[in-house]
DNA sequence: ACCAAAGTACGACCGATGTCAAACTTCGAC
DNA sequence: GTCGAAGTTTGACATCGGTCGTACTTTGGT
């Protein structure tokens, strides 16, 4: 299972699947800490509300749409917001997303 | 039924719902026919591939999350992009969805 | 008054998606 | 080589959301 799974090219990336993985809050949450985090986190490092088969479902629809990118260290997966790449394609989306609107009462 | 449906005032503007909202490609083509108009156009206006009680259905959603205002003049119901507000609470996010990226081959 | 146009309301249907548990696979450590 | 940690895979399940048709309501025109 050492191997790299695929990844989108920028130039495959689709608003209609980056906006399907978007709208789901745990996966909104991943992306977001990631964006907060300087370093690569791997799968179990994530403080998301799901089992781990649920969690693997959601990197891999994050990967697949372009928004993350994964390999293997040891058996950890390490995954890294493909931050640049999104802003190159969407400019604007990203920052919108994670400026996290303060929820008040 | 000349009544004017109930429309969230912008503090109560939720992100989750507005990107529940904007991933429905149907519901994006309506927000983007209303970005590129300067008029204001009636539920029959729109050129979209769904029945009219499907229509009804998309309008309500973009309504209720805040992102189309809508009136009736005679029979017809007239909508608007609230895009101040929404760019007032979460800028650069219709910025970045109208901003068609161009589907190459 | 009557009729057509524009939407709405109500059910029904169905395919997609998030969820989990359980069994399995890999890799590293000892 | 054995064991545990980290993820994956598979299958099942439930819910939700988009869709439509039909019947209904309201309004404006004749």
């Amino acid at each position: 299972m050492g191997r790299t799974p695929p990844h989108p090219e920028v130039s495959q990336f689709d608003l209609q699947q980056v906006l399907e993985a978007l709208v789901d809050p745990v996966r909104r949450s991943i992306v977001a800490q990631l964006d907060a985090s300087d370093a690569d986190i791997p799968c179990g490092g994530f403080d998301i509300p799901v089992s781990k088969s649920t969690a693997t479902h959601h990197f891999n629809v994050l990967r697949e749409a372009g928004l993350i990118r994964q390999h293997y260290v040891g058996t950890s997966r390490m995954n890294s917001l493909r931050r640049a790449e999104m802003d190159e394609v969407f400019p604007g989306l990203l920052d919108a997303l994670t400026r996290q609107p303060a929820k008040k009462t």
